[in-house]
DNA sequence: CGTCTGACGATGC
DNA sequence: GGCATCGCCAGAC
């Protein structure tokens, strides 16, 4: 594995999240082979390019990111627009919005099969 | 090449 | 249910 590479695995896995759908860093994690490099994650994401739908990003259970990443309310407005709901303590609603495995791996695949 | 750092996750209180 | 702490590991310095 080259140098830099998880951070490219990581953006080719946001940039395939479908609208309307979130993912946690966990679940980039595991799908990039290793469920602990969640920390990993957040910091390629961090350090995205521009063009990634990052706000689709969120932390374990569908909790949004801290406010002063995107703006006080931005991430939620922009869920919101695609049409994610929100439970009543304010996380996403996973059980409905939750990027699954099955899809992640086969858009995966289409972007580097290995 | 040793140390510090995180848009995290799990655990404990 | 919210806050403090520890573990994790690739980059930045």
């Amino acid at each position: 594995m080259r140098a830099g590479e998880y951070s490219a695995r990581v953006w080719h896995i946001i940039a395939a999240i479908p609208p309307g759908r979130v993912a946690s860093f966990g679940l980039l994690a595991a799908l990039c082979g290793n469920p602990r490099m969640a920390r990993r994650a957040a910091r390629a994401v961090a350090n995205a390019p521009d063009g990634l739908p990052c706000h689709r990003v969120v932390r374990f259970g569908g909790r949004l990111v801290p406010e002063e990443v995107f703006g006080p309310g931005e991430q939620r407005a922009r869920l919101l627009a695609e049409g994610v709901t929100f439970r009543d303590n304010g996380c996403v609603d996973m059980g409905r919005h939750l990027w699954h495995m099955e899809e992640a791996r086969s858009a995966i695949s289409i972007i580097s099969s290995d």
